[in-house]
DNA sequence: TGATATGCTTGCACTTTGCAATTAACTATG
DNA sequence: CATAGTTAATTGCAAAGTGCAAGCATATCA
């Protein structure tokens, strides 16, 4: 059968207007420039700067700890220490009760990575806040509290699941 | 120098609050299944999915107007495209006027798989716009154009522009 | 008719990712 | 106190994705 150019209806799905698109875009357009000083300052991946922030908050935790804390898989997150303590940003010690948990720490030169990193990403945060209201940026805090659960909670059932609910495509 | 880890003072970002990694957050649970479904079904990546969501909804776009539109670079809208090219889901035929302007249109089966991956998609966003009230959706959807508008021009600033904002770190 | 610019594609090196298999450490059982 | 089973983390490797230089076709200008 020959593929020809196709005049038809649609789903009314348009991707500009679809909500997770929108979500992504603004934070794939921020994570850019982070993304890029990190990178060149110092030699830091996207999943390296996300542990670095984990391990800046909390002190000694394990990798499926941070996993959670940052939604990485247990490689990422092995890969990324890896990374870090490579860099000098942390350090394994194995853990004092159970040794299969090895305790991450920052370093200092860690910390100071962290800060210099965090600077930017506050100087960016302030900057899309700027653009929203008091009021606005309140129930945004809310509403994206409750998407983060249902988003959770999509990603868990997985697609079979919505396709139940879309009525069977 | 040994390292050590280090007790210290922080810029006070803490991960799981800022901003941008909250609507990352969302935006990456919410697209894991969907890219599930469409890999699996179809053999269709990321950037097909857009660019077929793109053609979708305007016949004949050639290759720069698909990429601002869904936020690809050349590379990628090109090789997407080769992807679409050979499942059958798009056509490129050269342009009328300017034949550098390769004029590419979704096919029959290219919208037939559109409409399918789009009904999961209106059902991941019905699932989350059912946690918002009326009044949190208007509140959102404007707030979200502003957001995008600004982190475009974070993006475009690039990373020394915000070191300056943030009193040069 | 060059010379230059533009839109897009390709090839290639590099990085990231997904997954199976492995190691190490702990736990429960006969 | 073996030993079989579980859990946490790591490693190796293939597949997929990305970034960039170079290339090709077309168009425009001098």
């Amino acid at each position: 059968m020959k593929q020809t150019a196709a005049p038809a209806f649609d789903d009314g799905l348009k991707l500009s207007a679809w909500l997770p698109y929108r979500l992504f875009l603004v934070a794939a357009q921020v994570a850019r420039p982070l993304e890029r000083f990190y990178g060149e300052t110092f030699g830091l991946s996207q999943a390296g700067w996300r542990i670095l922030a984990v391990i800046a908050e909390r002190d000694a935790a394990n990798a499926s700890e941070i996993g959670r804390a940052c939604a990485l898989d247990p490689f990422a997150v092995s890969r990324g220490i890896g990374q870090l303590t490579e860099l000098g940003f942390a350090v394994r010690r194995s853990g004092k009760s159970d040794r299969r948990f090895a305790a991450v720490s920052i370093t200092r030169s860690g910390r100071a990575a962290f800060n210099r990193i965090a600077a930017l990403g506050s100087a960016i945060e302030a900057r899309l806040l700027a653009r929203l209201s008091e009021s606005e940026r309140t129930i945004l805090d809310s509403a994206l509290t409750r998407l983060e659960g249902e988003s959770a909670r999509i990603d868990a059932d997985g697609w079979r699941a919505l396709r139940d609910d879309a009525g069977a495509p």
